[in-house]
RNA sequence: GUGGGCGUAGCUCAGCUGGUUAGAGUACCGGAUUGUGAUUCCGGUUGUCGGGGGUUCGAAUCCCCUCGCUCACCCCA
């Protein structure tokens, strides 16, 4: 067999980018990145891989079916089951992270991750088996305020307005406001209670009449008059702060449970407007359950307006205690995640991102090999000023070099013949703008950063 | 895990009811008086028609098996 024969291709549902748009993706990183440090957020990594008894503290069924086992090919040899396995979220290793290292940490803990997690899915559109989550989290020792919930809208909020991917809106709901509905209406029973949120968490998805339709049909056999209840309370869409208060007021006060979530909500809602969060860009949603068991009370999805069937970018909540398989203090806490890699392979999808300028600034030309220094001269001094600039270090035919610029996402030539060497100048052609000056030696750099500059700022327009 | 769809050049695809050496666009490479890319013109490379078996004088085309991809469901901590 030929060496040439094996075929090179990646598992499905793994996103490998061309540099072009790697810069863009990273630069998408680095957004989130520099807001969630803007907020006081302290960074994290923890290892790709877990203890599998760590990791698969929840056991349920389908997290066992989704987990990636790990294991050496010796081990492999000697059979046995995997003692090792690939993370599938951030939350656990967080969990196993603070539980690790209570003593060492100051709580509240405020720690930011941006890491690529594994999910053994069946690949699908727009749905990843590996891919980036940024989380933040605030871990509480015994207790934590429930201002810290209306600190998570506020993040989000900065995130997305710089991210600048259009209008979107943070959708809030309180797990314990649900719960309590479901109780007055005799659905108390846990396991049943989850059945039911997660046919009503596919409202937007599914629409009104096929939800209903399931609820009522054999599977739940709810009388029509208690659908129609839950389908009312699960509709309510607050169009502003006011009538968020107004939606909340109209609940009545329902048995404890019920009146409690709508408390925190009314606490939340009152705090996310002072942290400066237009009343435009949040809103309360019954509907939203999250699939997640652990999220106690308030639980957040952010939706991009112009485009809902992107569904959630960003989503998350409170939970009552975190770490409770590693230790036996209590640590509740509240968090977010953005799926990086599924937002922006979407956002790419619907257009609102396209490929990047390349990060190198300036090629510099080679007229003639002997002057290959004096190219290397003036790359130093433009390096030297912070500006990423290449070499064109073979000999090459003119119109090759440029040719390579253009493919490669290079936007700025620079030549340096016998002519500019002549009169001590340095022609700069802006590829984009197919316009080219000349430009003295002692203005270079400073020229460039000009040009570089506005070049960047019509990009982000 | 359950069900549907699709496999022809790197990519997007054409190839009628079986019939010569399997095509187009795009991309890539080279050229159009050696200091200017993307645009134009000319030329060139590219395929075990996913794999195996069967029917036939003859299969990319029909049948069976298999593999791969893909979409929906399940689920999404």
């Amino acid at each position: 067999m030929p060496m040439s024969s094996i075929k090179p291709r990646t598992m499905p549902g793994v996103l490998e980018l061309l540099p072009l748009d790697q810069i863009a993706f990273q630069g998408m990183l680095d957004t989130i990145r520099r807001n969630y440090e803007r907020f006081g957020f302290l960074p994290v990594e923890t290892p790709v891989m877990e203890f599998s008894e760590v990791l698969l503290t929840k056991s349920g069924g389908e997290t066992e079916r989704q987990v990636y086992f790990v294991q050496s090919t010796g081990a492999l040899e000697q059979g046995g089951t995997p003692e090792l396995a690939l993370r599938f979220d951030l939350t656990v290793p967080l969990a196993r992270y603070v539980a690790e290292h209570e003593h060492e940490l100051s709580f509240p803990f405020r720690r930011y991750q941006i890491q690529r997690v594994y999910r053994g899915e069946r690949a699908q559109r727009g749905r990843f088996r590996e891919f980036y989550q940024c989380d933040i989290d605030v871990i509480g020792k015994d207790h934590l305020s429930i201002r810290y919930d209306a600190e998570m809208p506020a993040v989000i909020h900065s995130v997305f307005r710089e991210l600048d991917i259009g209008p979107f809106q943070i959708q809030l709901n309180n797990r314990k406001l649900i719960r309590g509905f479901f109780e007055d209406l005799g659905i108390a029973e846990g396991e049943r209670q989850m059945l039911v949120l997660r046919e009503v968490d596919k409202l937007d998805k599914r629409g009104a009449d096929a939800v209903r339709a399931t609820l009522q049909g054999e599977g739940f056999g709810l009388p029509a008059e208690v659908v129609a209840r839950i389908m009312d309370f699960v509709s309510t869409r607050s169009t502003g702060h006011d009538h968020a208060l107004a939606c909340l007021e109209r609940l009545g006060r329902g048995n404890q449970t019920l009146a409690q979530g709508a408390d925190e909500l009314r606490e939340v809602l009152t705090l996310v407007r002072a942290f400066g969060v237009p009343e435009t860009h949040y809103a309360l949603n019954f509907s939203i359950a999250r699939g997640l068991d652990y999220y106690t009370g308030t639980v957040y999805e952010t939706h991009l307006t112009d485009f809902p069937q992107i569904g959630s970018i960003c989503s998350g909540g409170r939970y009552d205690n975190l770490a409770s398989h590693y230790t036996k203090s209590k640590l509740p806490g509240v968090g977010i995640s953005i799926g990086a890699t599924r937002l922006f392979w979407q956002l790419r999808e619907a257009k609102l991102i396209g490929t990047a300028d390349s990060t190198v600034q300036v090629l510099v030309t080679q007229m003639d090999e002997a002057d290959l220094p004096k190219y290397l001269e003036l790359a130093g001094l433009l390096r030297s000023a912070g500006i990423p600039t290449e070499v064109q270090m073979e000999p090459r035919k003119l119109a090759k070099q440029f040719h390579y610029a253009d493919r490669a996402g290079i936007r700025f030539v620079a030549v340096l013949g016998t002519d500019e060497l002549a009169k001590g100048v340095v022609t700069i052609k802006d590829l984009r703008k197919q316009d080219q000056f000349e430009v003295a030696r002692a203005d270079l750099v400073k020229t460039l950063r000009v040009e570089i500059e506005q070049a960047a700022a019509m990009k982000g327009r």
